[in-house]
RNA sequence: GGGCGUGUAGCUCAGCUGGUUAGAGCAUCUCGUUUACACCGAGAGGGUCCGCGGUUCGAAUCCGUGCACGCCCACCA
């Protein structure tokens, strides 16, 4: 179908040209109409599918990004998803068999949340299941009652009807686009097919030894209860305060005053530090200090981490107020402490314990039982007003707090999608281990190509920066299960060690319902029983297996080596760090591949004041009626004029352009296929300068595709459309392609045939380079004439223009032929506006002015020139003052308007 | 604190490996209806190419430096 040899060449064919009727087409372009009838066609006649026959070498294997339907549409979707859709339509016309996916990620989060607005109901695992429950979008009057709980089959099935509505408004939204996706190629992240990818590389990975379950100080969101992954992970600056507070020195001999931004966290003090250089706080090194409050003696030891320029020097180490307490807590083999529970409160603790060891059990729990059942904001000012009570003291020299809160700004870790401060706490999670594998990483990473190269810089930062392995396990319900068992012993404990993996030909299982081999299902929480991992995976997880979803890997090896790796991955920049990065590590980690070539990444849509849109800050624009007022290729067009990587903002004037430049070549079009005429070889100097010059276009923009500079390409197509051929080439070639429907004979016919060859040569070249960007208009005008005279029904399955487009035309002459044809014409039109008469008004003589040489050169195409401006006489002077290639007009004389 | 990007006309942006007088579209102004197009055409005005220093016969472009803006990462006592 693309073999370009067995390519038509306009200008070659035999005969009269297949003209068209103008007055059979529409006065203006209706993209309504058109886009719906277009998107209709495209589906039937299969021109975006993908070829499962062809080789790998001819293949070009798209890793669309699954978008989460389950959030908000707007602008800035079009805008990326357009920019790889361009990028594919170029490579289709270069005759690549396309395998261009889309999917649907629902998994997680996202969708839970929007299905818990949506109908006003939470999950709560405990209620029974009801079968048949229908919900209904929740009216004002049900929210302001309490959520409505349903069991999490009901709140799956929940999710599932949502998601299904959520897509069906993408892939609307998709087609009006048109995107040339092939959907006989769709899935989504919660599928089966899908949860069996995922199920099936977590084996891989338990096999290979990468993954393991541990239980350890892990961030946690206290309002989702749920497990954090560091990629998630965002600071935000906090207003805070460092409560000083003074601990005494054990045996009596001193004290010290140390700082803290969380006061709430004294009781889980399992230790102190210095720096080892600090004069004030050396002596103590090895000896025990004294809470306040809670009188537990802990361990004072030196540490090259804490800085004593900060706050007092001296600072208390607690389970766990931040990383670093994480790392003395794990260095120095502290004690566990933890007073903050899964929700966020403080749970009950026995400071009698020897896990506590208060000297003074009864005052310590008296304390404490203020703060239990508190959350930490609550617990914080609670006890600020305990450690104002000299009788707290630890020194027994009046209050613990000796100074007044400081008020301070400073970052906190927060969920990306939370709304309260991340806390640490020691959880069994599944990691997957990554920070034995950096180098790996860094090399995959830069196997790929990146577009823009300097985004190759985020990953490459993001991966050497990493300080945690991959945390995979969530709590939450509508995600991938984890396909784990456990084996109970006699005490009903779960033997962690002894892991129980989903074979592969059972996935997908939902170790909470499947019962694994080996065991009835009788024996699911029974004493030497079973139970199953109730967590999911995290999202990313599963969205980073994209290449091996759309490959079937594991599955149909023959499909993975024609599918995998893929070609490219678009995606914007903010997700660089998580989905690019989980993608690559994945490939890693199965197959020690790169999991695409070449990986293109958008920029994101600012709002005309340069801020991001988003939901909340109410200025985000929705795309559909913007495509209803410019049409899909002016939106296409206001997307592809975006280079990749650099942030854009949203600017409407720029669609108003593009359904400029789809309305002229509307109307360029009508004109040029209604020429009739004889269709003789390209053989005037005109002719043949200007098919110089469209070469020379089609050069550049194929090199700028290639290195997926696709808007470099669309504005010099656009440029050269409009000033080379509309302006230019048309007005100058119009009175000679007319001659045929004149009754030329001879010669004329000779020079109007070329005329008109090479007007659809033109045609033919420049719809086929705006093709990738303006599907829908170019489709229309080519099947006017071109589908059925080039024997290529679609444009869109049409060879890129090349070589052989051109190799019928005779070199000009002059390569500088129409450039001077342009400055010679600009010089008379501008005599003509200098006079205020129309460009159409007739000349009855003029003296135009170039250098000799200038002059000499211009004389085969001098005819064409002054027959456009309708010059019925002229002279010629010699000027060598001027530049070569420059003109002006001397003494013009216009025939007056009325005779004319 | 580390890294990346950006800075060109009133606005949005092109200007590749250095090469005459720096470009486009929009906006402004003037003129013009001409059988593809008034959803149009022709023309004009408008710039210290962020500042400073350097390399060079020649710098918007290369180097150094400073400034401004944006983003990524780190910084949580």
């Amino acid at each position: 179908m693309s073999d370009p040899t067995r390519q038509s060449q306009t200008g070659r064919t035999a005969g009269r040209v297949r003209e068209i009727d103008p007055a059979a087409i529409a006065k203006h372009f209706d993209s309504a109409e058109a886009e719906k009838r277009w998107d209709e066609a495209w589906q039937q006649s299969g021109v975006y599918r993908w070829d499962p026959i062809r080789p790998r070498a001819e293949t070009y294997v798209v890793d669309t990004p699954p978008p989460t339907a389950s959030g908000s549409l707007h602008v800035g979707h079009v805008f990326s998803y357009t920019q790889a859709d361009v990028m594919v339509r170029y490579k289709r016309m270069r005759g690549m068999n396309i395998f261009y996916p889309m999917g649907w990620d629902d998994n997680g989060l996202p969708t839970e949340r929007r299905v818990q607005n949506y109908y006003h109901v939470r999950c709560d695992p405990d209620q029974p299941y009801e079968p048949g429950l229908v919900l209904e979008e929740a009216s004002a009057k049900v929210r302001k009652q309490p959520a409505r709980l349903i069991s999490r089959p009901n709140f799956i099935e929940a999710c599932y009807t949502l998601i299904d509505e959520d897509e069906d408004y993408f892939r609307a939204l998709w087609r009006r686009l048109g995107l040339s996706v092939d959907w006989t190629q769709e899935y989504q992240t919660i599928d089966d097919h899908c949860r069996r990818t995922a199920q099936r590389s977590f084996r891989d990975l338990f096999e290979k030894g990468v993954v393991y379950t541990s239980e350890a100080p892990t961030m946690w969101d206290v309002d989702f209860q749920c497990a954090v992954a560091q990629a998630e992970v965002e600071d935000k600056p906090m207003p805070g305060a460092y409560h000083r507070i003074e601990f005494a020195v054990e045996g009596g001999d001193g004290s010290f005053v140390i700082a803290t931004t969380r006061p709430e966290l004294l009781g889980a003090c399992v230790g102190v530090t210095a720096h080892p250089d600090d004069e004030r706080y050396r002596a103590y090194f090895g000896k025990r200090a004294i809470t306040p409050l809670f009188r537990v003696p802990v361990p004072i030891f030196p540490s090259e981490l804490a800085d004593p320029e900060k706050g007092t020097g001296v600072l208390m180490v607690c389970t766990f107020g931040d990383a670093t307490d994480v790392l003395w807590w794990r260095d120095q083999g502290l004690a566990l402490r933890q007073l903050i529970g899964r929700s966020g409160r403080l749970v009950d603790v026995d400071f009698g314990s020897p896990a506590y060891g208060s000297l003074d059990p009864v005052a310590a729990n008296r304390a404490y039982a203020e703060l239990a059942g508190k959350n930490v904001k609550q617990a914080q000012q609670r006890i600020v007003e305990l450690l104002r009570d000299p009788a707290a003291s630890a020194t027994g020299r009046g209050a613990p707090l000796v100074a007044e809160p400081e008020a301070i700004e400073h970052p906190v870790k927060f969920y990306e999608k939370g709304d309260r401060p991340l806390e640490y706490l020691p959880t069994r999670q599944w990691f997957a281990r990554l920070l034995d594998r950096k180098q790996q990483l860094l090399a995959k990473g830069a196997e790929v190509q990146w577009h823009p190269p300097f985004m190759h810089a985020r990953y490459r930062d993001w991966t050497e920066n990493l300080s945690l392995d991959w945390c995979l396990s969530r709590q939450r319900y509508f995600g991938v299960p984890i396909p784990v068992w456990y084996p109970l012993g006699p005490d009903q404990r779960p033997d962690f060690a002894k892991a129980i993996v989903a074979a592969t030909d059972s996935m997908p299982v939902d170790p909470t319902v499947d019962v694994p081999p080996g065991y009835a299902a009788a024996q699911r929480g029974q004493p030497g029983g079973f139970v199953g991992d109730s967590d999911v995976f995290d999202t990313w997880f599963t969205s980073s297996l994209t290449p091996q979803i759309s490959s079937h890997w594991g599955e149909d090896p023959d499909r993975h080596a024609r599918l995998f790796p893929a070609d490219v991955r678009p995606q914007g920049h903010d997700i660089i760090r998580t989905w690019a990065f989980y993608t690559i590590a994945k490939a890693l980690l199965h197959e020690d591949e790169v999991p695409w070539r070449h990986t293109m990444i958008s920029g994101w849509i600012l709002d005309p004041d340069r801020k991001k849109m988003s939901k909340s800050k109410g200025n985000v624009m929705t795309p559909l009626p913007l495509l209803e007022e410019y049409t899909a290729d002016a939106g296409r067009y206001w997307a592809a004029s975006a280079r990749l990587g650099s942030d854009t903002a949203f600017d409407e004037q720029v669609w108003k352009i593009g359904k400029r430049l789809v309305t002229k070549l509307f109307n360029a079009g009508k004109f040029v296929l209604s020429q009739p005429g004889e269709a003789h070889p390209i053989s005037d100097e005109l002719d043949r300068s200007f098919v110089a010059e469209l070469a020379s276009l089609t050069a550049v923009c194929t090199s700028s595709y290639e290195q997926y500079d696709y808007a470099h390409a669309l504005q010099q197509t656009e440029s050269f459309f409009w000033t080379h051929f509309t302006d230019t080439y048309l007005e100058l070639s119009k009175p000679r392609a007319r001659w045929f429907a004149d009754g030329a004979i001879g010669d004329a016919a000779v020079a109007s045939g070329s005329a008109v060859a090479t007007l659809r040569l033109g045609l033919s070249v420049l719809l086929r380079l705006f093709a990738p960007v303006l599907p829908y208009i170019t489709e229309e005008i080519w099947s006017w004439a071109f589908a059925a005279e080039l024997a290529h029904a679609s444009i869109h399955a049409a060879p890129w223009p090349g070589a052989s487009d051109f190799a019928h035309v005779p070199a000009p002459d002059d390569t500088g032929s129409f450039a001077l044809a342009v400055s010679a014409h600009a010089a008379i039109n501008k005599a003509k506006a200098d006079a205020a008469v129309s460009m159409g008004r007739e000349v009855e003589r003029l003296v135009l002015v170039a250098n000799p040489a200038t002059l000499a050169r211009l004389v085969p195409v001098l005819d064409d020139v002054l027959r456009a401006a309708r010059c019925q006489s002229h002279a010629t002077a010699a000027d060598p003052s001027l530049e070569d290639g420059m003109f002006t007009v001397r003494d013009a004389v216009f025939v007056a308007k009325s005779e004319a």
